[in-house]
DNA sequence: AAAGAGACAATTGTTAACAATTATTGTCAA
DNA sequence: TTGACAATAATTGTTAACAATTGTCTCTTT
């Protein structure tokens, strides 16, 4: 019992830290969309959590952005608008070129190897046309970036930062770019092998713009005017 | 009561965002000294709310890594070290240089009367020698800058770089060191005026640095061994 | 048949009691 | 006096019941 209760109490942290981890995951592969609604009790099922760590995790949720809690009504995975969008990328290309050159002067053989196994799971998923795949570790690219300078706030950050480009994708990203193009993502890793942080800072400013290009605004996708333009269509 | 439930739910989610608020600007004016416990009992009596909410603000104040959650302890205002003050201002690095640059690229009539009227409070609390304001409001003035730029994610970002840059130099501040000189702030505000954004840039980068080379980490900073010499000085 | 009022069901918000763990105090023996 | 050990107090973690709000369905009325 009292060996038990180390690894009770790590649990009883991280049983939230779980759920988030799943929710963000699935975020990040679009398994859940935008506007879904999270119920407690959906959560105390899938997960046989009582009610309170339920809350917690869709607090936890809520402070990253990830979910939004609407008072008596439940949480609702996030439905960011063009103006989120916006703040989103530009915050990301206000980190991560810099970010990027300093990995690109900094980054050991391990970090090397790390960002190479995921490329490679990048183009194994490209080949196999796995598309929850593809989606998913394009993101994560990003975020094995932070991780590999070995700063975890910005780790984290930019965790938030990915997570709600895969919610503006969803929402907004037409066709073809709703994935990164696997091949600036090995150029990134290119510049980085051969300590060119100069360039790897440039390629990766000029890769978010194309995610960024790749989005189209136009339609609306709100909650309320489809349903209005519909009914007018009626 | 139909009035009020707007005002009723809208308190319902911010008397927990209120509790954050007043726990961030403790720990901004060093009010609050790292290794503070908080007692869930503390913040119902101060605040005259349920343990309810009292739980759920400790639990966004762990989030945003201003405190530090115990199991079976309690929470305790954090403690950073060296690693954490490194990240901490190597993220400052990369994002706030490129975002004074393009503020000083964008910023309007009201965004400069707004950190200019920043600047005239920091001048006057420091002629008033009033420590708490000046210490407070050196940190705030950086997450204005966010505010100004429009992006409330960055601004959430660096409202928590900010506080932990405070508890930081709680701990590892060495004397005069310990608020940032104000006239460096004014070169950066300067800068901005004149729409020179590589010099705002530049200029904010050097006074991260200064800020940085102002702290001292050679003291142990751990909690017993204060205790103990002090108890030993009787 | 459509609109609206009212009852019912389902979900969220809150409180209070209970359980478990930790901190403190007091006692006893060496 | 000091150390370990036991009992008590205080604090946190959890659960369950209750309150309040929202959404849905039906029934009535026009």
């Amino acid at each position: 019992m009292v060996e038990n209760s180390i690894s009770d109490a790590a649990s009883a942290l991280d049983d939230e830290h779980k759920i988030v981890d799943r929710v963000y995951s699935a975020v990040m592969q679009h398994t859940l969309a935008p506007n879904t609604k999270l119920s407690e009790s959906t959560i105390c099922e899938s997960f046989g959590v009582g009610r309170m760590k339920a809350r917690r995790a869709l607090l936890l949720l809520a402070s990253q952005g990830i979910v939004d809690l609407r008072s008596n009504r439940g949480a609702f995975i996030a439905c960011p608008d063009q103006r989120d969008a916006d703040e989103v990328f530009e915050a990301r290309i206000h980190i991560e070129p810099s970010l990027v050159g300093q990995v690109a002067d900094r980054i050991d053989r391990a970090g090397l190897k790390a960002l190479g196994d995921h490329v490679k799971m990048e183009k194994a998923a490209r080949r196999a046309d796995n598309r929850q795949d593809i989606i998913r570790l394009s993101g994560e690219f990003h975020v094995l970036i932070a991780t590999v300078s070995g700063n975890k706030f910005l780790t984290r950050t930019l965790r938030e930062l990915v997570t709600r480009t895969s919610l503006i994708v969803a929402l907004f990203g037409s066709g073809e770019s709703s994935c990164c193009r696997d091949d600036e993502h090995e150029k990134i890793l290119e510049a980085i092998k051969s300590r060119n942080a100069g360039q790897a800072s440039e390629l990766t400013r000029e890769h978010l713009e194309h995610i960024r290009l790749g989005l189209d605004f136009s339609q609306t996708h709100n909650s309320e005017p489809d349903l209005i333009s519909l009914l007018r269509a009626n």
